[in-house]
DNA sequence: CGGGAAACTTAAGGTAGGTTAAGTGGGTGA
DNA sequence: TCACCCACTTAACCTACCTTAAGTTTCCCG
């Protein structure tokens, strides 16, 4: 197994001897996921979080009217999971699929915690993961109350190129919050002044 | 000084020795806000992460049209703070202000890193309070992306309903996405079914 | 290949929520 | 005590975005 796509990751952040990182990937579970099949779903508990290795993954909830609602896309090299049930070990209210075949690894909750207290530097990584995380929904939150579909589909194209190019338009449209009927007439009409 | 209700907080997380308070209550600054003061303004770099002992504060963007949007709430006992300039070290997107007179304690980022390194339990204790955060950003996301005005308020008012009762309704108006006239409407109009 | 399901488009009509504007009432500082 | 500001209301009008529905294209799976 090749390791290193997330061994460099986790190198951007903390320090490992090479001990410390074979004791790391002995607690990773490998997992192939085809398209369109599920990691996790609604109500059921979240096994521990997950990293990309390849393909790419969505999170996202289900409305009272049966509509999605993208909460995130994990292209490789990011971590996807549902946070609430991790952290509480509760049913959670997501869905993690995969938008293409992919493969991951995973850590059991439980292997999370035990990571933390004999390599307490993880306990770093993921309060630096859990912080760029914050700082990525507050800036979506703020552009879903202050700017219009118009810009926030902008803003995704500015922010995520690599992903406007392989997503299919629905999903975008699911993610920035308006129908995709909606997004292709935006797409369609001529650019607003 | 009294640091009891800061020392009761964190010692639900981890666990400190009497020694190991006093280093940390030894980084804290104390400082008063007058309502309307402000403890950040937009563009400016964030000191670090400041806990509210009493009082109430807030932390908003302003969009190009003036117009506020309320990204939380900070009650005696909660952490508020502009995450994306205290970890970047650069000008932040909010503004955060005292919505009743207030006192905050407040770590400059040097000291939290200092700390972070003598007392890595820290980690751990800011990795959790990050954790509860990405949690929290995610389900207003959620309710942003799925609810209609009127259940986004209901949720509000079971989720803070101690807020409720004492903010304005126009700060309450900006948390949940709609203007105050809305909000008013709303309210005063036979519950919708 | 062929057929069905998705993705995307177009268009008509509807609605949640915004804008503007005017008025009321309570609180507060000079 | 008065003046002013600010929170809140009301109401008429407006628009960004949704709903429904139909049609076209693409693409995948058998």
């Amino acid at each position: 197994m090749n390791y290193s796509l997330l061994l460099d990751h986790v190198s951007r952040h903390i320090t490992l001897t090479e001990d410390e990182q074979s004791y790391f990937t002995s607690l990773l579970n490998f997992k192939k996921i085809r398209k369109k099949q599920f990691l996790n779903q609604e109500g059921e508990v979240s096994k521990g979080p997950a990293f990309v290795m390849s393909g790419l993954l969505r999170s996202y909830s289900l409305d009272k009217n049966g509509f999605e609602h993208v909460i995130q896309f994990a292209p490789p090299g990011w971590w996807i999971g549902d946070m609430y049930s991790v952290v509480n070990q509760q049913p959670g209210r997501l869905y993690i699929d995969a938008l293409e075949d992919s493969e991951i690894v995973w850590l059991w909750k439980s292997d999370l915690d035990k990571l933390y207290s004999i390599l307490p530097k993880f306990e770093r990584l993921f309060r630096i993961l859990a912080e760029n995380s914050v700082i990525a929904y507050q800036d979506r939150l703020i552009s879903n109350l202050s700017l219009p579909a118009r810009e926030r589909y902008a803003q995704f194209c500015r922010q995520y190129p690599s992903l406007t190019e392989c997503l299919p338009q629905k999903q975008v449209a699911s993610y920035i919050g308006v129908t995709p009927e909606f997004l292709s007439k935006m797409l369609n009409a001529p650019p607003h002044h």
